[in-house]
DNA sequence: CCTACCGATCGGTAGG
DNA sequence: CCTACCGATCGGTAGG
């Protein structure tokens, strides 16, 4: 069927694109080195594709509705704002590892979106975020996490995952739970021995 | 004197770049772009420097021997592990404070180095990261820290701290002792309250 | 999916 | 610091 080989072109597409926009950066990349690792012509791309930031934009957008998606699931349940705290940072930590290479392009490249694009995906960043603060703003409610700038602890807790891709091992031995184990015993806590 | 103003007018043209390079990134930054802004044209610019790569080559290693410099500073004191650790804190935040657009470029563009220099400044990385790697194993072997991933937590730091050129804004409230005292507070004592 | 090609733009040099 | 220009490469289209 033409229908689904196009589809199947296309993800092929999109995966190289994916990894040579890590690799080098969505603006180093070229669409000519793009159909050179698929072995076809530039021009030829452009039977699958509207345009180089169409596959930016399908690669910036997939990631964040699994980002919402995921995280979604986890407000749902009603458990105390540490052990949901580790559960969103699980979920986080499992979209990303699920597909490194789509993270970093999605962490590092979103910039490169034109205009609309780029408010859209601000915004759903911002909610996003948003959903992290409150976590935090209601486990200080619930008298577990102590007074904080929460946002700033937010961004500060995003950051040191986001940029796992780009030391994250995948054949390493940790797991997204270890990693996520990790990173939110530090935050909650720290690294002091408990008196 | 020319030599002179040789100098302030390269200095000028990094000061731009660096400017243009976090706005845009680098691989997407033209020199004719670039000259535009210093109202001279392209071909002007290779009076005062030798390549679109110099000035990122400058930006680069310059940041990385500041941060190297202030973090050596902190190394010569003999204080406790966590005090050390917030010192080296501090001083990092400094550097990158001081001129926020160079640390923005230093941590994101530094990818579209050649070959020997990105060696280099890998090398330079590792070294850096290891110093704090050590502060962290020394306060576990003073019995200040507990048992913990150093690397992956001092990863973990690092990166909550370099992505902050990305929503840190100078016009805000918080010093770099602030947001020094934040972060080493977040990661030495964690979010939850002390029993 | 290809050939053939477009106008635009790239980093950079020669020579003044 | 400029004019004039280089060869290379860019994203993309027309037409098959």
């Amino acid at each position: 069927m033409i229908t689904k080989s196009k589809l199947n072109r296309k993800q092929q597409i999109i995966e190289k694109a994916t990894e040579l926009f890590q690799k080098q950066g969505y603006a180093a990349t070229s669409m000519r080195d793009l159909a050179g690792y698929l072995g076809i012509e530039a021009a030829s791309l452009y039977s699958h594709i509207k345009s180089k930031e169409e596959i930016l934009q399908t690669i910036c957008f997939q990631m964040a509705n699994d980002f919402f998606q995921s995280l979604e699931k986890v407000e749902l349940e009603n458990s105390s704002a540490d052990k949901k705290l580790r559960k969103a940072v699980i979920s986080h930590v499992q979209v990303m590892t699920k597909d490194s290479a789509s993270s970093a392009v999605f962490f590092s490249e979103w910039r490169h979106l034109s205009e609309s694009y780029l408010n859209d995906f601000l915004e759903m960043r911002n909610n996003y975020e948003n959903k992290f603060i409150r976590i935090l703003t209601d486990g200080h409610k619930e008298g577990i996490f102590k007074k904080m700038d929460a946002k700033f602890t937010v961004l500060a807790l995003l950051s040191s995952i986001n940029w796992m891709p780009s030391w994250y091992k995948p054949d390493g031995t940790l797991s997204p739970e270890d990693i996520a184990d990790n990173v939110t015993d530090v935050f909650i806590n720290g690294l002091k021995i408990r008196s």
